[in-house]
DNA sequence: GACAGAACCGAACGGTCGTACTATTTTGAT
DNA sequence: ATCAAAATAGTACGACCGTTCGGTTCTGTC
């Protein structure tokens, strides 16, 4: 009865923190890396102790996981299952991509998908972690895969298309995204993402298959 | 006039081994970060003294420009300058991207290309290392534009082809490369990105121009 | 309102970092 | 062989890291 009601209500004070912390660790570890990530920065911007913070998690490797399953989640959550109620097909690829790209620049994640740059950041380094975004990353590349291979199965998209090489593709666009924004700071990057991302349609395409999407916002001839 | 001997000879020991040092602290850095990156790392990997060794740099920030300078240089030297001496339009394109795909993946650099590295682990920490990382991407990038430029202008291209696009799309083939062979161990790392460039191509063809390149491995059907 | 357990704090630990200083050795022109 | 300059070593510093531990404060149940 007592754990039952203790559990019922949201989370008992203890896992509330909890979430506090990993929320603010999330937008932290997007910008400074996740191994730039430190516990004292953290507990001082949370304005809490050290020790405090660090009982919560036992050790710096499972906070670094506790933040990444959280992402995984989010990601889930304002990605993939929202798309999930858009009609069979092209229109569910592009929802997926574009989903994506409004998930990578929301203001809630900073530096941008942490899995983007956990993927860079931990290339070398084996590991629980390492493992965790490989595994993470994986379901994401065969979720864009599986949705080119029902765009198949619509008629969409053509017969012949290797969907795994369409899901390669796409996070190409998705990291030249990030590279050209964050890095470069090209104001024309969600242009050339967009631009690359009807071309890899384009190329994919059903020959029968007209296109009736109502985004196209330049229909005039390509630039340049 | 010994001055000038001791210049005309090679680097007299002081300068020599700060090449040794340069060399070494490029492998490691593109394995183990920029920021990674240790001076008391890099003088027990070289059997010298911390101090001993950062003498040769007055800062850790001066070490890490002097580790970029180097590669860029390398850069130039491995992929662009040969890439020159190839015939002008398609097959020089084909030549820088088949020339980075090698210096990305040549033993000298067991992290694979110092750039891309440091793109991401350095996008949100501004300061000259960030800078001089941008500033040569930014090189590369436009050497990959001018390159199909001619390529347009040989008729080997499209005549409206946005040469930037291109050169943004390359990158794009490239971060994914890096992403599926580091990250993900994929075997087909390769075969993906061969196929993608392709593909890429493929769209920017000029319609007259007909493909005469020796390559083509396999001219069978599309996978799958 | 007493009481157990959870949550949190403060101080300290061993370790590593970049850097600064002062010796000592090595180099290379004379 | 000499000797100044260059290269390297030794030692120490302050700062910060993740982590531990014992004590204090808060929460929630009876």
């Amino acid at each position: 009865m007592s754990r039952s009601s203790a559990r019922a209500r949201a989370a008992s004070k203890g896992a509330e923190t909890r979430e506090t912390i990993l929320a603010h660790a999330l937008g932290l570890a997007t910008r400074i890396g996740f191994e730039g990530l430190t516990i004292g920065r953290l507990a001082e911007d949370l304005r809490m102790s050290k020790s405090g913070l660090f009982a919560h998690f036992r050790s710096k490797e499972a906070l670094q996981l506790d933040i990444l399953r959280m992402a995984g989640a989010r990601m889930v959550e304002t990605v993939v299952k929202p798309a999930l109620s858009v009609p069979r097909g092209e229109p569910r690829v592009r929802a997926l991509f574009e989903r994506w790209l409004a998930w990578e620049q929301s203001p809630s994640l900073p530096g941008g998908c942490p899995f983007m740059a956990a993927s860079f950041e931990l290339d070398d380094r084996p590991g629980p972690v390492r493992d965790f975004v490989v595994q993470n990353l994986r379901d994401w590349m065969d979720t864009l895969a599986g949705a080119a291979r029902i765009a198949v199965n619509e008629g969409h998209f053509r017969a012949d298309l290797d969907c795994e090489q369409f899901a390669h593709d796409c996070q190409g666009i998705g990291l030249a995204f990030v590279h050209a924004s964050r890095l470069m700071r090209d104001p024309k990057a969600r242009a050339r993402a967009a631009r690359a991302f009807e071309a890899l349609l384009d190329a994919c395409r059903a020959p029968g298959y007209a296109i009736s999407h109502p985004s196209a916002a330049a229909p005039s001839g390509r630039r340049r």
